[in-house]
DNA sequence: AGTTTATTGTTATAAAATAACATTATGTAA
DNA sequence: TTACATAATGTTATTTTATAACAATAAACT
């Protein structure tokens, strides 16, 4: 369990307190109070986030969301339902998918390391 | 079976020579002599031929590939194997996956229109 | 303490994508 | 064919996203 360096903290804290994912200009303008001015801060931030697990990149939005699995080890398997309508994001718990990935790359001969997932849709709100 | 504009077929007919992802500012750069200048060209033509699903674009990557499948649903279900060491990116077909994904999707009670499934790792040749 | 390694601060720039508007081509219907 | 509508193109400028490069601090290790 690897402790957060300041930046990290803060820039962690952002993140997980949004209902939303982030993008990295919204958190540099959100931070820029608390002294982190520029943008190779927050990408730094961001990058060893990512590789601890406790966020995840939403690749077709360039945005950034907290994990809310504490079991996706540690951002090698993530997965994503995004709502077309309303931008809502949510991840997907991805214990049986995951094992049907593994399994499927497995017999593909595929070696992977990571895989990510994302979803397009309506969430049940919108729909 | 839609016929392809000018810009169109000149863009595809790039991407679909290539053998590895095209980024969006390598295409221009390779159709200025055929009088293709600025990227809204560029970009225009690369999302017409998204919906058409004759080209994917590989979101961790911001490039492009030509589809493979011509069975992937109009690109709404696609999935991919990247290399992390020789960047080579390979189309799955996905008739499997495919259906075990819309199976746990309407189980989830997720009304999805399209996803995108990225696995890294080492291809063949790189392990 | 001295050395190495990780993190931070800072300026500048690169890379990816879109806004806005004018022009031309294509399709459709009277 | 002409008139109208729609789609595609051309063009300039700008916005958004991400990284290079280098100096300064801080933390970890011996
Ligand atoms: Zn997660
Ligand atoms: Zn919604
Ligand atoms: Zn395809
Ligand atoms: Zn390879």
């Amino acid at each position: 369990m690897q402790t957060l360096t300041r930046n990290q903290q803060i820039i962690f804290d952002i993140i997980n307190k949004s209902s939303e994912p982030l993008k990295a200009y919204t958190i540099l303008s959100n931070v820029q109070k608390k002294g982190i001015k520029a943008p190779p801060q927050v990408y730094r931030a961001l990058d060893k986030l990512i590789e601890m697990g406790k966020i995840h990149k939403i690749e077709s939005k360039n945005a950034f969301v907290a994990c809310q699995n504490s079991s996706c080890n540690v951002s090698k398997a993530t997965a994503f339902s995004i709502c077309e309508s309303c931008e809502e994001v949510t991840e997907i718990s991805n214990s049986k998918i995951s094992k049907y990935l593994s399994n499927f790359a497995e017999k593909a001969g595929m070696e992977y390391k990571k895989y990510n997932l994302e979803f397009f849709g309506l969430c049940k709100k919108c729909k």
